[in-house]
DNA sequence: ATGAAAGCGCTAACAT
DNA sequence: ATGTTAGCGCTTTCAT
């Protein structure tokens, strides 16, 4: 192997300085109680011209801590989490925590296995991000002995210090009344699976608005299904062949959106001037894929900030506390084009 | 602080199996040279009943090595970033080692704190990806002691173990070239920044393919300026005024070529009926913006991939090898409705 | 205000 | 074939 140049140690500094090795450790974490200032800058100035980098191995083997926390999440190709990731990191590195990253492809075994390594390598914490929803089947997470942070999901395991999560149901509420300001009345909906936390909290959001605006709600208005863009066409296909009396459609995520549109134009009719069409920014993160598509933004960046944030604080606070819920609030992006 | 359980350690299973550490040691890592089935049966079922974890750190302590790499890119969020990290990622964990990530928003200052940060996490090496070219000013990778693998840039600094490119030239070739095939006849190319190796390399490619073609080489068919998309609008101008004959656009990268498209549409012009347009997939990863557009692909999960394995032989290699260059080839990924 | 010493959990050279 | 031992570089009581 390569052999890696030796770093100077604390002992070369005490031997340099004519002090032990116990003052210079003092000093150089700052717990110099009671060190006199003449020795302080003595230990300092040489330090600093042996160009001293302390190792993180020999200090954690003995703190057990390592200032590392882990990022599991499905892919980071998916357009859903570099946001994420980049605000974790953003929140880790200002207080001096690196991040190991990890992608599972939403595998279980994959998970389990991210979460041994990160355990051998000591992570001090690991923030959780999960495309969907999914119940049951946490036995890594339930043994694992460092704290967790999950984003987006709400179920409880033994350690999670936290939860951050979107409020779905607000975001809704904000896609509809989007509509309705935008001078469309019948807006229907379409919705992902209803044992989805997510779904279930968007169809409530999309009742309330309707409802809020004198309109009964009715169960023709509304198709419920998966979050794939098969979906949205299929949807829209039946809505247009029962004759349901629509001029907007809202999407539970942007896929179903994406399938949405492409049936509508199929059909003849303009998006947005014959038929509005409104989604959840959800898993392709339409926003980036289409600029141009008005959608509900999930505040991602905010998600892995504020959960790192709250793993840290997990992880320095001297009692265990209760977990804290942080929920979110979505974003409306609107199409530049209205 | 939550204390973290304490982990069962090997002198613990020594004692259980009533033999040595050092068996134990030997054995849990393979070196089991000499050592009887039976003591080696028994130690083992032990340290799996006792659900034995390594402790990292410690064994780091005496190894100098952690099997963690460091991963170096501006910002994850650029669409250009994620497959690479992916790739990395992919190789890194085939192999048991973890990623760590950082993004520097290219701020020097931000790339050596993180240095300093791998360093004391003693990270066995180093995968730099950069967005863009930048000449010199290295210090913080010169005095770095593990080695590095370089994305996409070709300079010399110390301990580079390899370095990961992509073949512009011909990736000029086979746009050019695909232009020609759908029929286009005069193709203009608007390209990027000459003090690039990205724009230079994809320049040489574009005249190769239109002398090739039989075609002669005139400054009047191309157009040089810098890797955005305001350069694409004026340059795509500029040739319309001056009345160049041209019926196809070939763009440096794809913010170019987002530009060109703007001001052809601007103009009344078709695209790709009155005007092909075709850009290297370059910064912002247009087959993602928009995946109708044909581009030229660059294989950012492949360089990410083989960029982390070139680092881990590296790593591994008993002797200092003189760094390995890759050349990876770009991919044409053509509009779907053409 | 500073030093001595124990030990974190492990590997590796050397004994036996 | 297995055990003994000396660290790896650091933090942290406990002395002085």
């Amino acid at each position: 192997m390569i052999k890696k140049v030796r770093n100077t140690t604390i002992k070369e500094i005490a031997r340099e300085a004519g002090v032990s090795i116990a003052t210079v450790s003092m000093i150089l974490n700052k717990k110099d109680v009671k060190i006199s200032e003449a020795t302080k800058n003595k230990v300092l100035t040489i330090a600093n011209e042996l160009n001293y980098i302390p190792n993180t191995m020999a200090r954690s083997l003995v703190t057990r801590r390592t200032k590392t926390i882990g990022l599991i999440m499905p892919d980071i190709t998916n357009p859903f989490f570099p946001e994420i990731a980049r605000g974790a990191e953003d929140r880790a590195s200002k207080e001096g925590y690196s991040i190991i990253y990890c992608n599972t492809d939403d595998s279980i075994a994959r998970e389990e296995k991210y979460i041994e390594t990160l355990t051998e390598k000591m992570v001090d914490g690991i923030v959780l991000a999960h495309s969907s929803d999914r119940e049951g089947d946490n036995a890594g997470l339930v043994s694992c002995r460092v704290p967790i942070v999950l984003i987006d999901r709400d179920y409880d395991i033994p350690n999670v210090a936290g939860k951050v999560l979107v409020n779905n149901k607000s975001g809704s509420v904000k896609a509809v009344e989007f509509l309705f300001e935008k001078g469309y009345k019948n807006i229907v909906y379409i919705a992902g699976p209803m044992n989805t936390r997510t779904a279930k909290e968007r169809l409530e959001g999309y009742k309330k608005a309707i409802i809020h605006k004198g309109i009964e709600f009715n169960e023709r208005l509304i198709k419920i299904g998966d979050y794939k863009s098969k979906w949205g066409e299929t949807a829209t296909r039946e809505f247009l062949d029962e004759g349901v009396l629509f001029d907007a459609i809202y999407c539970g995520n942007d896929l179903i959106a994406i399938g949405a549109i492409k049936t509508l134009k199929a059909a003849g009719l303009r998006v947005p001037q014959d038929v509005g069409v409104i989604g959840f920014d959800d898993i392709y993160m339409a926003s980036m894929v289409d600029p141009e598509l008005t959608t509900i933004k999930q505040p991602n960046y905010e998600m892995g900030y504020r959960a790192t944030e709250l793993l840290i604080s997990a992880i320095e606070q001297k009692e265990k506390q209760k977990p804290e819920k942080i929920l979110l609030e979505t974003k409306l992006i609107v199409r530049k084009s209205t």
